[in-house]
DNA sequence: ATGATATATGCAGATATGCGCATATATGGA
DNA sequence: TCCATATATGCGCATATCTGCATATATCAT
């Protein structure tokens, strides 16, 4: 029961609903995901590691990004279900609707500090 | 997306998931919830209303008792969608087997004040 | 080695959540 | 009407969660 109640709780915020809705549309480095929701960068990592932490998310290196996509293969066989849940039963909302404005024209690169 | 934030609010809590888990067998008033879980009637009270609100549960009043039952016709969709996915993918738990057992002996006539 | 960029994390403050206790409300029977 | 039972809820406390700020760590280029 307990990688349920991982999973849900790492659900249950609209920052990282958000996330994966933008995951869903393609794998980010934490700036991209930093740009597409407009927030900044210590919540974006913070909020990235968490949906990794509880299953949703793989995150590999490659070379100064860190890069996060949808986990379809892993252990938390509830988060799977979940992220799949997500991706079958799109969320309609205007925030999220901007959120994949906003990725279109996200590039691996930014500011961030000041 | 509030309404997908309220349901996995809902659902992000070990008490309410064990909930669901005894309303997946049979529908229960609040004491029967009270005794399967062997919880105080405030805990059992307030944590259903939160899965009612949320969309999970009907509730009907029967006599001296609020029945609740899962709530299959739910306008919010996605507590529909979790709800499936819960019945789908029954988690096996030793705390969710044991409320399963009391709940097999649970009546509908209780103490709880004291 | 030094500097620039990307990401992670310790810390503190603000807010949210879960719970028990006591009490309020609702129903049905005597 | 009065009482017993079932459920809901106001309140206060303990704990958890989220965030920004500052700083640490990692990688790459010079």
């Amino acid at each position: 029961m307990q990688e349920l109640i991982k999973a849900t709780k790492a659900l249950a915020d609209e920052t990282r609903l958000r996330m994966l809705n933008v995951l869903l549309e393609r794998e980010c480095c934490v700036c991209e995901v930093m740009q597409a929701l407009d927030i900044s960068q210590s919540r974006a990592s913070r909020n990235l590691g968490i949906l990794e932490d509880a299953g949703f998310l793989t995150a590999r290196r490659d070379g100064l990004w860190i890069v996060y996509a949808i986990d379809w293969q892993t252990a938390n066989s509830h988060a799977a279900s979940l992220a799949k849940m997500l991706k079958d039963s799109p969320t309609t909302n205007e925030l999220m609707a901007q959120d994949k404005k906003r990725l279109e024209h996200a590039v691996r690169k930014q500011l961030g500090h000041e």
